[in-house]
DNA sequence: CTGAAAGCGCTTACAG
DNA sequence: CTGAAAGCGCTTACAG
């Protein structure tokens, strides 16, 4: 492909009159720049930015971590993301951990391998993965992270009142007089999705009831996981009357689990979800939950990143962007 | 973060014994490997892999070119791609295009700038597309393509028999009755998702129909422009009695132009998409589709590159999975 | 406006 | 089993 020497030698200057006017660092005279240009084309030189990145300390590479690409509400994000990013020159390297907190250490690890300038990272609010994120705080590594806070960090964190929004989802709930609650949720219930978690628990506390383990089920954050749990609870002698998911893909499992069984919904059972991911409004019965602003969650996350790469100074942002409660056909008050 | 040369002056070696042990690239005595190991944990040391790709020419880095991640398609292949890369220590570096090709020509030269060892590829099929495609080729970058062919190159080739999963799609509308089929594709019509509309075009002619251009509506891929062009459809005096989708969004957006205006599916129109996105089996009514092996795709792109990688000398494989209608409940006889 | 030279953090023959 | 040194492709003071 030619570097940087061969453009010189073709066009008769040095390499640091070339790497100029490449980058606009210093003057060149319009004629030598004609010539380099020339010479560029003529040799299809393209630059080596592993090679730049080694004196200038600037990948131009950004990280993103991630437990699933699959969700819908993730890879809006990755996509908003992207477009954020690329409008300053910066390109996404997309990390998947299938939600296993061995492979998030391991792959931030691999990240900064590659000289990630930045990281953004939306990942399960587990011990290890805190840490993890702590660790490369202390290693100067600019982070953002959606929808977790990692305490004595730097970080900056991008987020939906998510609880307020489970808040309004339970209540929605309980007013219409459900009183045995599922929660199907990430293992462990406190930590992963733990502010529906809180929201959950403090529902059921207003109206006096606590919280029963038995419909506390944890498991992974899909709709494979959704449609077992829910399975399994209609299985049982007694039956939730209503089954509050803290994703939507877990709740449309939930509605497939519901359908297999000939439960109706919102007659027999009702769900609601949490993200409203476009196919939300697609099921039968549309399915009720929380609305979160996924494009401006990910475009605002690549934003304060890119910032901060771009040298601003500043606090530790902490920025909620509204979700709000989208009441739809899949829940309904509870069977008497 | 330290270099190879904090570690090394830590452990009173060189340089060349640490990347020796690091690497497993030749013999190190069990006593110094326990100071080195000693030495990289004290100091956190992380290998800079770009500049290791300065003298290796390897990256570690794959890039995939997109028009949209947003599409669950997309996304699925980007999360199968992405664990088959891992495998053998690649990652993902995910450029979007947005359909437009002048970002994809832009795109395909930041990856190159990025040292990218391979890429992935799964775009529109248009001249420009091709040429860069062409160009990627004659730089010597290992370029696997999902749906498209780029002629006279070494790209490998990995796609669904798409062509005859849209003639079955087709005869399934023709055989029962449907004889004003709209095909919603991109533009030109001719190239995107150019198979799809060879099965179209043919499977009319099978029946001894021409192509009514007014039919033939092309535009974005997304839900969006599908609904926009099934309403424009909707509201002129002589409607068609089915609608072909290249993609299931389409599809969905066509299905939402029904509900909106109140047009009974598949009783006054029937509506085929293709790909079978997870949310096809969700709308109401559930969508006849073609099915294409979404995960294998990308687990075999990434696989064919991978092993070019991995220096696997071979002829470029044209390696085709099985597509197959899935007729569900959107399509249906011709009103009579 | 331009060039010579050092240095970024690695790996790799080569020599021992 | 280990080290000295060159080289990968850039950028950046420094000098002119």
């Amino acid at each position: 492909m030619g570097t940087i020497y061969d453009v010189a030698r073709l066009a008769g200057v040095s390499t640091a009159t070339v790497s100029r006017l490449l980058n606009g660092t210093g003057p060149v005279s319009e004629a030598t720049a004609a010539r380099i240009r020339a010479a560029i084309e003529q040799s299809g030189y393209v630059v080596n930015r592993a090679a730049r990145s080694l004196t200038t300390k600037n990948s131009g590479l950004i990280g993103f971590l991630t437990s699933d690409l699959t969700n819908p509400f993730t890879s809006e994000l990755a996509h908003a993301m992207t477009e954020r990013a690329s409008r300053d020159g910066f390109s996404l390297l997309t990390a998947v951990t299938f939600g296993r907190d061995d492979r998030f250490v391991q792959l931030a690890d691999e990240l900064r391998q590659h000289q990630v300038d930045g990281i953004i990272a939306t990942p399960p609010e587990t011990p290890t993965v805190i840490a993890s994120l702590q660790q490369l705080d202390r290693a100067g590594i600019p982070v953002v992270t959606i929808g977790i806070t990692v305490p004595g960090t730097g970080v900056d964190f991008v987020s939906c009142n998510t609880y307020d929004g489970g808040l309004a989802a339970m209540r929605h709930l309980t007013s219409q007089g459900h009183r045995r609650i599922a929660l199907l949720t990430g293992t462990p219930a406190e930590s992963v999705a733990g502010s529906r978690f809180r929201a959950y628990r403090d529902a059921l506390d207003e109206i006096g009831v606590g919280i029963d383990a038995d419909l506390v089920m944890e498991a992974d954050l899909d709709r494979e996981s959704g449609l077992r749990s829910t399975a399994e609870l209609l299985r049982r002698s007694e039956r939730p009357t209503a089954v509050f998911a803290v994703n939507d893909m877990i709740a449309i499992g939930a509605l497939q689990a519901c359908h297999a069984a000939g439960v109706d919904v919102p007659g027999e059972l009702s769900i609601v979800g949490f993200d409203d991911v476009p196919m939300a409004s697609l099921t039968t019965p549309m399915l009720t939950t929380v609305s979160q602003p996924r494009s401006e969650l990910g475009a605002t996350a690549a934003d304060l990143l890119v910032q901060r790469l771009q040298g601003a100074e500043r606090e530790p942002v902490d920025r909620r962007l509204l979700s709000t409660l989208v009441v739809r056909d899949s829940s309904g008050p509870a069977p008497t």
